[in-house]
DNA sequence: AAAAAAC
C-alpha cells in the first residue's frame, strides 16, 4: 500500500488513531460533529434569521435523528460519554466496525445507527422504555404470540392454502378435471374457433368464441388497462416464447395480451384487430414493357416490369440492382443498403421470379419473408401482394393481432408467398395450419435485428421447418456480424453486397444533436414537434410515447401513441391517420423505427436517445427516404451528451452539437420549430380523428373487422366502431 | 434495459 500519511487510505482508517492531531479529510468525518467529537452547533431558525439567513435549504433540514431529538430531547448531547457510540476517540467497537461505511454514508453518521451487533440505541433504553420492543431471543410480544396466537398464518410446511406451484398447480380454480371452461389442449387440439371444417366459425370474434372468463383479468391477461401498461409483473424479459411453454402460466395470467382495450375506451371490445387485403394494381400492358427497360435487363419477367412502371418505379435502386441478379442466380444474399434505399423489391423482385408462378397440386407456401414487426409485416405484404398477382402467385399476411380465420383458410387455398412476424408463425405451425416443407426462398428483413437475443429462438425455430438447402436472402440497413450465427447455420456461401458507399446514412440527411436543459424539453419537444409537415418522435418506452403524445395534444400539436401495448387496431388506426396526414405528428417506440415507410417525413426527433448506434440510424431513416430530404434532431439533457456524442460518432453522423432553450431561432431555421397554438387538442376531437380508416376504398368487406360484432348480422356492419368512438 | 415477437 502507498504510505500517503498525508491522506491515509480507506485501509489505514482502521487505525485508532483519529484524533486531533490525527491527519483528517473532511469527508471522513461526520459533518455535524467536529473532528474532535464534539457536535457542531446547529443554529436554529430564529439565529439564522438574526443573521439575516432565510429558512434552511432541503440539505439543512433536521434530519429524522435530529427531528428526533427536539421532539424528545437530545440523547446525544455535548458530553460525550452519553453517546459512546458516536466517540471515534473511546469507541470501543470491534475494530472491523469501525471501518468507514463510505463516503455516502457520512451523513447519516450524525444519526445514532443501528448496529445489529453492539447497538444499544439510548432512545430504547431497556430499563425505562415503555413501549413493547422486539427483542429477537426474549421478545414474546403478545399480539404476536406463536403459541397462543389466533390468526390464520402462514407456514411453508403445513399450510393448506391453494398456492401457486408452477410443475404441480392443482389450484382449485383452475382443476384440469373439473374446470368446465374451454381448454387449449395443446395434442388433440379442439378449440373450436380453428375448427377448419368450419370456417364460419374463425370469422367470429374473439368474444362470441367460446373462451375462457370472458372479462376475467386473471384469465386474460396482466395488462394494467388503466396505466396502457401492458407488461406483466414479471417475466418481462425472460423472452415471450418462454412463456409458451406451459398452459398454467397462460392461465395463470403470465400472458402478454395483445387486446388491451384502446385508451379510454374501455368499452370497446377486445378484439381490435388489423385487417388486411391485398392491394390491387390497375391492369397493365405488358407489351409496351421492353427487353432494354431496366428492371427488365436484370432479368425479372415482363409481368414484374410492367407492374413495376405502373406504380412509377422505372429504374432499379443501387441495392435492387446489386442483388437482383445474383439472387435470381440462385445464390444465398446479403444485403445491405441505407434506410429508404429500396431493399424490399430488393427481395421480393427476385424472389417472385424464382418462384415463377403458382404451383401446381401442393399450395403450401414457397416463398417466407420474416419480418420483427406487424406494421412492417404489412408493409412488405403491401409492396410484394400487388406484384405477385400479376404472377397469379398470391401473398398471405400472417401477423399477431388478427383474426385467425383468414390466416388459416389462406392456407387452405393455398399460398404461395407468406409475410409473416415470427410469433403468429409459429403459433400457426403448432397448430398444423401452416406447412413451411415446400419453403424455397426464404428472407429475413432487418435480419440483423431478427438475429438479436430476443428473436433468435423464434427464427431459428422457424428456419429449423424449412427444407434445407433453399435459398436465403437477409437483408438491413445495419447488417452486420450480428448475423453471423444466422449465416452460419443457414446460408450457404453467401455473397455480400453492400450499397452505401461506406455512408452510413443518405447524404440528405441532417443531422442535429441538440443540447437542451431538462426544464426546457417539455417546451423544445412541443416546439419542434409544431412545425410544418410530418414530423416521428422516438421515445425509449410505452409510457414515454402515451406521456409525450399526450403532452403535444395539451400543448395543441395533433400527435399520436404508436407502441406495442396498444391494440393492434389502434396500432394500425394511427399508423394510417399519419400516413394520411390526419395526424402529422406520431410519437412511437422503437416499432416503428425499423423498416417503416411514410411518405414525406422531414423531420425525426429522437426525445431519448437511441439504444445505440444501428437504432439511431433506423430511427433516423424514417425520414429522407427515397432520394427525399430529413432532418434528424437528437435532443441531448446535460448527462446524455457524452453518450451521444459517442452514438453519433458510431453511427458515422457526430456534427457539431446546438444549444438550445424554447425559442432558439437557429432551432427554427435547422428544423422548422415554432411556438405551437397552445390550445389543446381535447381525447375526443384526437379519437374522432384516427377512428377507423377507410382500408381499400372503404368497401364495408374491408371494415367488418372494425365492426366486429357483425359476424351474427343483428348489427350493421361497422356501426359499433363509429358508435363507439365518435360519441362526445 | 426496453421493445418486439401469440392467445
Amino acid at each position: 500500500m502507498p504510505t500517503n500519511s498525508g491522506a491515509p487510505a480507506r485501509a489505514s482508517s482502521k487505525s485508532k488513531k483519529s484524533g486531533p492531531g490525527a491527519p483528517k479529510k473532511a469527508r471522513k468525518v461526520p459533518k455535524s460533529f467536529k473532528v474532535d467529537g464534539t457536535p457542531k452547533k446547529r443554529w436554529s431558525s430564529a439565529e439564522r434569521a438574526d443573521r439575516g439567513l432565510g429558512p434552511r435549504k432541503s440539505g439543512g433540514q433536521p434530519n429524522r435523528a435530529q427531528r428526533r431529538r427536539e421532539q424528545f430531547g437530545a440523547p446525544v448531547t455535548s458530553a460525550g460519554a452519553e453517546r459512546p457510540r458516536f466517540d471515534r476517540e473511546s469507541d470501543d467497537r470491534p475494530a472491523r466496525d469501525k471501518t468507514p461505511r463510505g463516503d455516502n454514508r457520512s451523513r447519516s453518521d450524525e444519526r445514532p445507527r443501528f448496529d445489529r451487533k453492539t447497538d444499544e440505541r439510548p432512545r430504547f433504553d431497556r430499563n425505562t422504555d415503555e413501549r413493547p420492543r422486539f427483542d429477537r431471543n426474549t421478545d414474546e410480544r403478545p399480539r404476536f404470540d406463536r403459541n397462543t396466537d389466533e390468526r390464520p398464518r402462514f407456514d411453508r410446511k403445513t399450510d393448506e392454502r391453494p398456492r401457486f406451484d408452477r410443475k404441480t398447480d392443482e389450484r382449485p380454480r383452475f382443476d384440469r378435471n373439473t374446470d368446465e371452461r374451454p381448454r387449449f389442449e395443446r395434442s388433440g387440439d379442439d378449440r373450436p374457433r380453428y375448427d377448419r371444417t368450419k370456417p364460419e366459425l374463425s370469422r367470429q370474434t374473439r368474444s362470441e368464441r367460446p373462451r375462457h372468463e370472458a372479462g376475467s383479468d386473471r384469465w386474460r391477461s396482466t395488462r394494467d388497462s388503466r396505466t396502457g401498461d401492458n407488461r406483466p409483473a414479471d417475466n418481462r424479459s425472460g423472452g415471450w416464447r418462454d412463456d409458451r411453454g406451459s398452459r398454467d402460466n397462460r392461465s395463470a395470467g403470465f400472458s402478454r395480451g395483445t387486446d388491451r382495450p384502446a385508451r379510454s375506451d374501455s368499452g370497446e371490445s377486445n378484439a381490435d384487430t388489423m385487417s388486411w387485403t391485398a392491394r390491387e394494381l390497375a391492369p397493365v400492358d405488358t407489351g409496351a414493357v421492353t427487353a432494354e427497360h431496366g428492371f427488365a435487363r436484370l432479368g425479372l419477367p415482363k409481368p414484374l416490369v410492367a407492374a413495376l412502371i405502373s406504380e412509377g418505379i422505372t429504374d432499379p435502386f443501387p441495392i435492387q440492382a446489386a442483388t437482383i441478379p445474383d439472387a435470381l442466380a440462385g445464390r444465398d444474399v446479403l444485403g445491405r443498403g441505407q434506410t429508404g434505399s429500396g431493399k424490399t423489391l430488393g427481395f421480393a423482385l427476385p424472389m417472385l421470379t424464382t418462384l415463377g408462378g403458382p404451383a401446381k397440386g401442393n399450395r403450401a407456401p414457397r416463398g417466407l419473408v420474416l419480418v420483427p414487426t406487424r406494421e412492417l409485416a404489412m408493409q412488405v405484404a403491401d409492396v410484394i401482394a400487388p406484384l405477385a398477382k400479376t404472377m397469379d402467385m398470391s401473398v398471405t399476411l400472417i401477423a399477431g393481432g388478427m383474426a385467425y380465420g383468414p390466416q388459416i383458410r389462406a392456407f387452405e387455398r393455398g399460398v404461395d408467398v407468406v409475410v409473416a412476424t415470427p410469433g403468429r408463425l409459429i403459433d400457426l405451425m403448432e397448430q398444423g395450419a401452416l406447412d413451411l416443407s415446400r419453403v424455397e426462398v426464404a428472407v429475413l428483413d432487418e435480419a440483423d435485428h431478427m438475429a438479436d437475443l430476443g428473436f433468435m429462438p423464434a427464427v431459428t425455430t422457424i428456419m429449423d421447418q424449412m427444407p434445407a438447402g433453399g435459398q436465403r436472402l437477409l437483408f438491413s440497413a445495419t447488417l452486420d456480424r450480428a448475423v453471423d450465427r444466422l449465416v452460419k447455420k443457414y446460408l450457404d456461401n453467401p455473397v455480400t453486397h453492400e450499397v452505401d458507399s461506406g455512408q452510413a446514412t443518405v447524404s440528405t440527411m441532417v443531422h442535429h444533436v441538440v443540447h437542451i436543459l431538462p426544464h426546457d424539453k417539455n417546451a423544445l419537444t412541443a416546439e419542434i414537434a409544431g412545425r410544418p409537415g410530418r414530423t416521428v418522435i422516438f421515445v425509449r418506452t410505452q409510457r414515454g410515447a402515451d406521456r409525450v403524445a399526450e403532452q403535444l395534444r395539451a400543448a395543441g400539436v395533433t400527435a399520436g401513441a404508436l407502441h406495442g401495448g396498444l391494440t393492434q387496431g389502434a396500432r394500425t388506426r394511427i399508423l394510417a391517420a399519419f400516413k394520411d396526414g390526419t395526424v402529422p405528428v406520431l410519437v412511437a417506440t422503437d416499432v416503428a423505427a425499423r423498416g417503416i415507410h411514410v411518405d414525406d417525413v422531414g423531420l425525426v426527433l429522437q426525445v431519448d436517445p437511441p439504444a445505440g448506434p444501428k437504432e439511431y440510424l433506423h430511427r433516423a431513416g424514417r425520414t429522407a427516404r427515397a432520394g427525399g430530404t430529413g432532418v434528424v434532431v437528437t435532443l441531448a439533457l446535460p448527462h446524455q451528451r457524452k453518450e451521444l456524442q459517442r452514438l453519433t460518432s458510431q453511427a458515422g453522423v457526430a456534427s457539431a452539437p446546438l444549444e438550445a432553450r424554447p425559442g432558439d431561432e437557429a432551432l427554427a431555421r435547422a428544423t422548422g420549430s415554432r411556438q405551437p397554438s397552445g390550445a389543446a387538442v381535447s381525447q375526443a376531437d384526437f379519437e374522432k380523428l384516427i377512428a377507423p380508416p377507410a382500408r381499400g376504398g372503404g368497401r364495408p368487406k374491408n371494415r367488418k373487422d372494425f365492426g366486429r360484432r357483425d359476424a351474427g348480422g343483428y348489427r350493421g356492419g361497422n356501426r359499433r366502431g363509429t358508435g363507439g368512438r365518435s360519441r362526445g
